[in-house]
DNA sequence: ACGAAATCGGATGTCAAGGTCCAATTTAGC
DNA sequence: GCTAAATTGGACCTTGACATCCGATTTCGT
């Protein structure tokens, strides 16, 4: 239902959340979110493109939140790699109605709207402070020990 | 967000359901819904191998519903060619938690879950009976008359 | 100024979804 | 029994999502 890009692009935006300010490489939040790591370039473009990450280029350079956590939304996210299409007019075609969807349609746009909404409601924040058993993104604390190291 | 085999299929069950009980051809289905008739009748095919429609081969033969409306969900119809795939396990396969989503993946199977629910309380006949200015799937009176001229 | 570290962008490969085509099979009706 | 009408299943084609690779470019630190 989700594809796989907007998968990715939430574990980034995560894992960057859960990292910020700092800025990480592409490489680390590969390894982090355990996505292929050419792809990941691919994707964190896209985010960056859309204003949701920003790049730095160079030695010490890397990816970072465009934003805070707060001023950041699911939403936001997934448009901006796979904009949630939400139904407007007859999928069929037909003008016979203009505006008005027939109720198969109205029921399928009002679960996409369902799902904006949620998504739209949440900030980055949120997911990254609710209290849970199990960090954000899973095991991104260990990950964070082990950069801390450095 | 819902695959194109997933409209094509609701499509197909609401214009059965319109002309319900009588059978219709993939031809008839095809032109009613404006899908392209040979691949609709690849997705025909596993909506009769899910068992929400039955076929009959031959003269006058055709698909037809394999239950009536108030039987059938929009859920089993979506379940029967792309099954809602909900998140049980952390889709990055650490064990390091078991059974308990992050936060992040919680928010994503809780959006599957709203479109889950919706989809399984709305039966087809629902759908069919809903009061609205547009007819289901748009243009099926118009088709209906013309079969009905037949 | 130089070199290492990092992103950027384009070319390419792979695979599943969407789509087409057709021969084989089934079946109602004459 | 024959024929026309319909589904069935398999082979095939096309397109987009996912993924890889690498040279070009930028930039920090010395």
């Amino acid at each position: 239902m989700f594809s796989k890009t907007v998968e990715y692009a939430l574990r980034a935006v995560a894992y960057l959340g859960y990292a910020a300010p700092d800025a990480r490489t592409t490489e680390q939040i590969a390894a982090a979110t355990r996505v292929a790591p050419a792809y990941l370039s691919k994707v964190l473009q896209g985010l960056c493109r859309a204003g949701v990450v920003k790049s730095q280029r160079g030695v010490r350079g890397g990816m970072s939140l465009a934003r805070r956590p707060e001023q950041l939304t699911i939403l936001e996210v997934v448009n901006a790699v796979e904009p949630i299409r939400r139904i407007t007019t007859c999928p069929l075609g037909l003008k016979s109605h203009g505006v008005h969807l027939c109720p198969l349609h109205k029921r399928i746009d009002d679960a996409l709207a369902m799902v904006e909404a949620a998504f739209r409601q949440t900030t980055l924040a949120e997911v990254l402070a609710e209290p849970t058993r199990s960090p954000p993104l899973c095991d991104v604390s260990i990950d964070r020990l082990k950069v801390a190291a450095n």
